[in-house]
Formats: structure tokens, C-alpha cells, sequence
DNA sequence: AGCACGCCGACT
DNA sequence: GTCGGCGTGCTC
């Protein structure tokens, strides 16, 4: 009898084996149920095999073959495998997290048949103006089919309200379904001519024949999303598919339109978490019968079927929302890379501020560098930074003068002003002016951060919520003072002194609720707001076409964070946000408050110049043999007796010399934030200069962890850790 | 991860 | 005498 062996989703780096009976028909990649336990599951088909070494009485036999969809390609099946591998993951999990939540559930799925729509012979008799007049788009429907037969998406795109329109046209029997045509051709809205530079860069790609990966280093406002769009057009033609990651769910929606816009003809499904599950099941499977030509989608879309995948494209590529930090511990862009090389097509990843991993594999040549130096939109001129000392400037509720003066300026011209901060809440801490009591969590090693709308304190690390003490606790003193800014404050202070601008905040708070965000961006769009006030959520987002003026309000943390990463990541939300000042006829203006204006990630952001803060900060990070120039795997434990996550990171310690590889174990080290909801934290760095030794490494120390007595306690292996 | 089996404290 | 605590151990 055959033998399959099974994934599953335990954690558990084996497969599992089962018989399969003569006259059931399964092939490698289906879903299957197989007795597991005492219970059925759900498991993927991965491999053959000629014997096991378990004893033939133990084996089971699978219980059904699930052909609601067709199997996963192999090469998928060989891409989850290298994750397991690369991330240490169990192959299973790995496996079964892949697949869309709606296919790990039995439940056959229906597909509806995709139809295309035609004019029946009674519709090609009707004389469309006798039509009432006010049936527009009824009458836009059966014009467009007298031209052709045309897809539910090509119909969708003439109006709004196209579907109840042919609606009523089937009831009426003009119009009838017929089974769905693969289309060659596609419609292309050519809306903006290549600047020379922008035409160089798809040149580059479309040329490239197998794989390379491809940086496409491009200032904002240099028209990435353009290039993004001609190499999309190109690889169309050639009948490929084309997969677009992006880091956010926010972005989606605005970008799902913006393409179809381009492209008004041709299949297009969106993949992420916020679709519901049988909206992401269908995507998925459009895509993986090579419906869908373009796939856009954030991080877990990298893991999607795609027959005729012809060019991967990654934007904004230095954000680490591409890293997952949970389960498979996987970077979308390394994996999309991976992938692009498994298939041999080309990849690009974009940004004006790449990643130090990718700007330095480009320079060092594993990547082909692509430039774009211009702006392709108006303003011509990218934003004139300032900075302003203020150590040398008096505050106002934590703005300076000069801010102050400009944001007022705004408002006379009826301009928008848009204030950076990233902290939200009112003020960061609550102190004692008597005793020195600081607002602190019961639960983590952090502080309670003032919430002045509910007047609640609030742990941003672990929810914990209280109301705010009228007395301090320690000394009874009522003399207690709000330290630091948050969104909130700087809110409550500019309404002050602005009583009549309309001011709105954009954090996570403001937001929660949904449509929140995109309510406001309407607001923000329409002009409904004088003066913005957010976090880093800001500084993504869509261009608000009003805006003049940005200004940066306290980010000298990230220049002594302890987290290496901290100064490369404020550089690219600063030259993000900044990128937002500009109207098509004037240059936007960007004011920085800081202690240290002659800091070179300062001089390098007045400068607008990527390249030589990428210089500064490699030449550090080779110094101090940091990333890119080592790789890195972190195990991170955390428990309620402190004890226990120490003991299970000192043994892995040994466990990791006593092997003798050449890879560096660091010491057992607090995690950044030591304690968090009450357990303990600390972690344990390993890493090498040659990502091959640390692999070889890893491979031996896992299952000496795994064998490690747990007790109560969680660990986690992050290879190519982004937070530590 | 589940979910069993398994051996020691407070209850009908 | 049982119900149930969560400590090991297994799942093809």
C-alpha cells in the first residue's frame, strides 16, 4: 500500500505518514483528513513514500481526499519547505499557516464559475433608445456588449451600480452569462508619459531575462508607482501574473483602486488579514488558477499559488511590517526574493530609503541599483528641511516659536499643517513634583503613559488601565505633573492657541474604530482640517494635496535608542513624512525640533541625501559588526518566575558552545523591555559574518531547545530578528 | 498544540 | 472513598 506522508499543523518538525487505499486518488500538494489523536484533521499532501519506519499496524489510513480545490504546485510546496528550513519552523505549521484560514476547514468550498456576459438574441434586437432616458447605465452596459463580450470586472468598471443594472438586464433577457473566456489582451490606461529615468528603470527590467533583484532606490515623489505600473503593463502582455507586497492593510484599498484604474480590464484581487475569510479563499484560489493577473497584497500574499508568475514587486521594501513577528517568523521581501530566484523571474523592491540590507547588497553588486533622482510630480522641488535647536529655543508646551509661527502661517494662507509626533496619549509619564513618583505599570517594566480624554493611565506594553490618581500614591501629594508629549497634548495645547483651526488626531486611539482612518483621510483630502496631528500612521497614507507644512516634534529618541535599527528607521519615516509636504505649485516646508540639529542624520535629511546617511550608518554598523555585515538569530524566553526563562537560556547557552561552531553566542541578556503583563524576558543573541554557518547552526541547536525541559515558560527562535 | 494518562490533596 | 490539580508523553 502507498504511503503518503502528511503535514499537519503540530508543532512538530516530522511529517506524518498514512496509508492511502488503492482506489482513492490523491496527488502531492491536496488537502487531506486524517485520523490524528482521536480526532480528524486537516493536512497537506507533501510527499510519497516507498516504506516508514513506524510498524505498518501503527499507520492509519487517510480518511478523504479534499478535491474541492486543486492541489498546491510543487513549487509552492518547495517554498514553504525552505521557510521551515530557513526559519526553523515545524514543517507542518509552516505549511498550514500558508493556507487561507477558509481551506484548512472541510468544508468543500463552492467556486462560482466566473462568467462573462453577452447579449442575447432578443438584446441585439433592441434599439437601445427606446430605452427610458434615465436608465444611463443600463444603456452603457448594452452598448459596451454590442462591441464585445465583456467579464462581470469589465462591466463593473463602466459604473458604480453596473451590478444591479445587469441585474435587471438578465431578468429582462437581454442579456445572458456564458462560461468566461482566458482573455491575451488587456486595456491599459497610458495616463503618464516615462520620465527618461523612470523609462531606464523598467528598461532594466524588462529586459532581464531569468532572474535578478533589482533596488529601486527612488526620492519620493519620483514616481516609483509609475514604473511599478509600465513593468506590470509589460509583464500583462506577456501573459504573466505580477505580485505587488506592500507593508499595510491601510494601503490597500486606495492602491486595489488605483490599479484597477490602470489596468480597468484586467483581474486584480487583493489579498490580506482584514479580508473575510471567504473573500480571501476566493482571491487565493483566482490567483492560483491564473485568473487574477495582478495580486497585490501585504506579507502573507508572498505565499500565494501563481502558475504564471512573471515579476515580483515589493514597495517600500525597508519597512518591517514585511517581517512577521509571530509563528513562522518569516520577512516577506527575503522570502519574495527566494521566490523570485525559484522561479527565475525578476523581482524589484522600491523605496526612497531601502533598507541597509538591500542598499547594501546593491552597492555590493547582488542587486542591479536603479535610480530615480528626479521628481516626476509637482512640486519639482522636494521639501526645504529645517532644524531647529532647541536647546537653544524656549518651548511652548513642547513646540518652539518658530513651529508655532509656521504652522499660523498655514492657517492664514488656508494651508494644511501636518505635526509629527510619534507617541501618542497625552504625556508619556506621570510624576509626583513632590516625591518623584513616577507613573509605573504593576505588570511591565514600562510606564504608564496619561490618557487625558478618559482620564485613564494606560500601558501601551500590556493594556493594563487605571484611573488617574487624584493624590500620589507614595506621598499624597496632589501636585501631580504630566511629563513629556503625546499626540493628545500637543492636540489640547494648539487648540489653545488656535482656538479656530480645525485640528484633528490621527493615532491609534483616534482610529480604532472602524472606517475611523479612512473617514479621516476623506476629512484630510476634502480640507476639512487645518492642522493634522499624528503618528507614524501619518507619515504612510495617501498625499494630502494641501499640505505645506510638516513638522517633527521630539524624535531625538531613536538617535540614543538601544535598538541598532532605531536611527535607520526615523530616517525613512522622517524622509516619509516629509515627503508629504509639497503642493503640485509649492514646495512644502519641513521643521525638525531637536537637541542635536548637526547630527548627520539630520544633515543628511536637509540634504535629501539617502546615500550618504546609508554610507554613515554602515560604515557604524560594520564597525560595531552589526547587520548586514553579520547575520543574526535571536532566542528570546519569558516566564512568570524570572528564574525559569534565565535557566532555559543559560542551558541553550552551553548546549550552543558545547557544539563549537563557528558562530558567536552572545550572553543571556534582559529583553528591551525586561518584564511585560508579568512574565520575564531575556533573550540570547547568536550570529555570524556567513548566513550558511548560522544556518548549520541552527540546524543542530533547535532540536537540542526543543529537547530542553520547557517547564512554564515561552520561547521563540527569530532568525534575522527586526525587534529585539 | 491538544489530549490523554497519572499520581497526590479537599470534598460528597 | 471520588473529583480534579497540572506534570510527562504521544500523536503517523
Amino acid at each position: 500500500m502507498p504511503i503518503i506522508r502528511v503535514a499537519l499543523d503540530v508543532p512538530l518538525s516530522t511529517l506524518f505518514d498514512y496509508v492511502v487505499s488503492e482506489e482513492m486518488c490523491l496527488e502531492i500538494g491536496q488537502r487531506v483528513l486524517v485520523p490524528f489523536g482521536r480526532k480528524q484533521v486537516l493536512g497537506l499532501a507533501m510527499e510519497w513514500a516507498e516504506s516508514s519506519a513506524l510498524a505498518t499496524d501503527r499507520i492509519k489510513p487517510v480518511t478523504q481526499v479534499l478535491d474541492d480545490v486543486p492541489p498546491l504546485p510543487q513549487e509552492l510546496l518547495t517554498l514553504l519547505r525552505f521557510c521551515s528550513d530557513y526559519y526553523h519552523h515545524p514543517l507542518g505549521m509552516t505549511v498550514l499557516s500558508a493556507l487561507p484560514t477558509r481551506l484548512r476547514a472541510v468544508e468543500p468550498i463552492t467556486l462560482k464559475q466566473a462568467l462573462d456576459y453577452t447579449l442575447s438574441e432578443s438584446g441585439k434586437a433592441l434599439d437601445i433608445a427606446t430605452l427610458p432616458k434615465r436608465r444611463v447605465v443600463q444603456q452603457r452596459i448594452l452598448q459596451a456588449l454590442r462591441d464585445a463580450t465583456l467579464s462581470g470586472a469589465q462591466l463593473r468598471s463602466l459604473s458604480p451600480s453596473a451590478p444591479a443594472a445587469l441585474k435587471v438586464l438578465l431578468e429582462a433577457g437581454w442579456v445572458e452569462t456564458c462560461a468566461a473566456q482566458t482573455r491575451t489582451t488587456h486595456f491599459f490606461n497610458d495616463a503618464h508619459a516615462l520620465t527618461d529615468e523612470q523609462q531606464q528603470a523598467v528598461d532594466a527590467v524588462t529586459q532581464q531575462t531569468g532572474y535578478a533583484c533589482f533596488l529601486l532606490h527612488g526620492i519620493t515623489g519620483s514616481g516609483k508607482t509609475e514604473v511599478y505600473v509600465h513593468l506590470m503593463h509589460e509583464m500583462l502582455q506577456r501573459g504573466g501574473q505580477v505580485l505587488l507586497l506592500v507593508p499595510e492593510i491601510n494601503l490597500t484599498p486606495q492602491l486595489e483602486n488605483y490599479f484597477r484604474s490602470r489596468f480597468p480590464d484586467v483581474e486584480l484581487v487583493s489579498l490580506h488579514s482584514g479580508l473575510a475569510d471567504g473573500e480571501r479563499a476566493l482571491n487565493w484560489l483566482k490567483a492560483q488558477s491564473g485568473a487574477a493577473r495582478i495580486v497585490l497584497g501585504t506579507r502573507l500574499a508572498v505565499f500565494t499559488p501563481l502558475p504564471k508568475l512573471s515579476l515580483i514587486l515589493v514597495d517600500e521594501e525597508h519597512d518591517s511590517s514585511f517581517k512577521q513577528q509571530d509563528g513562522l517568523r518569516y520577512s516577506a521581501r527575503d522570502v519574495a526574493i527566494f521566490r523570485a530566484n525559484q522561479r527565475g523571474v525578476p523581482i524589484v523592491l522600491g523605496s526612497a530609503t531601502p533598507s541597509l540590507e538591500s542598499w547594501f547588497n546593491a552597492k555590493s553588486g547582488r542587486y542591479q541599483l536603479l535610480q530615480l533622482k528626479q521628481r516626476a510630480v509637482q512640486p519639482a522641488t522636494l521639501p526645504v528641511v529645517r532644524c531647529l535647536d532647541i536647546s537653544q529655543l524656549p518651548l511652548e508646551e513642547g513646540m518652539s516659536q518658530p513651529l508655532l509661527a509656521a504652522i499660523e502661517a498655514r492657517l492664514q494662507r488656508r494651508e494644511q499643517s501636518l505635526i509629527f509626533i510619534n507617541r501618542r496619549g497625552f504625556a508619556p509619564v506621570l510624576m509626583c513634583t513632590s516625591c518623584g513618583w513616577l507613573s509605573e505599570c504593576k505588570h511591565c517594566a514600562g510606564k504608564l503613559v496619561l490618557h487625558q480624554k478618559d482620564r485613564s493611565l494606560r500601558c501601551h506594553h500590556c493594556g493594563a488601565q487605571q484611573r488617574v490618581p487624584h493624590a500620589c500614591p507614595t506621598c499624597g501629594d496632589a501636585d501631580l505633573k504630566p511629563v513629556g508629549f503625546g499626540t493628545q497634548r500637543l492636540e489640547a495645547s494648539l487648540q489653545a492657541r488656535f482656538p479656530q483651526a480645525r485640528i484633528l488626531r490621527v493615532d491609534r486611539d483616534s482610529t480604532r474604530n472602524k472606517g475611523a482612518w479612512n473617514a479621516m483621510r476623506k476629512l484630510i483630502h476634502d480640507g476639512a482640517a487645518d492642522i493634522l496631528i499624528g503618528t507614524q500612521m501619518l507619515a504612510k497614507g495617501h498625499d494630502f494635496p494641501n499640505l505645506t507644512l510638516v513638522g517633527v516634534v521630539s524624535p531625538d529618541g531613536a538617535l540614543y535608542s538601544a535598538d541598532f535599527r532605531a536611527s535607520e528607521k526615523l530616517f525613512a519615516q522622517l524622509t516619509q513624512v516629509g515627503g508629504r509636504a509639497g503642493r503640485a505649485d509649492k514646495a512644502g516646508e519641513v521643521i525638525v525640533q531637536t537637541a542635536f540639529p548637526n547630527h548627520p542624520l539630520f544633515q543628511a535629511l536637509r540634504a535629501h541625501d539617502y546615500e550618504i546617511w546609508a554610507q554613515t550608518l554602515l560604515a557604524e554598523r560594520q564597525m560595531a559588526g552589526f547587520p548586514p555585515f553579520v547575520y543574526q538569530a535571536l532566542l528570546s524566553a519569558e516566564s512568570q518566575q524570572e528564574n525559569d526563562a534565565l535557566n532555559f537560556l543559560k542551558q541553550a547557552r552551553s548546549a550552543a558552545l558545547e557544539l563549537h561552531m563557528p558562530v558567536e553566542v552572545y550572553g543571556v541578556v534582559p529583553a528591551a523591555m525586561p518584564r511585560r503583563a508579568n512574565h520575564h524576558r531575556a533573550q540570547l543573541l547568536v550570529q555570524s559574518d556567513k548566513r550558511k554557518a548560522l544556518g548549520e547552526f541552527l540546524r543542530e541547536w533547535k532540536p537540542m531547545l526543543d529537547a530542553l525541559p520547557a517547564g512554564k515558560l515561552r520561547w521563540v527562535l527569530d532568525v534575522d530578528p527586526m525587534e529585539f
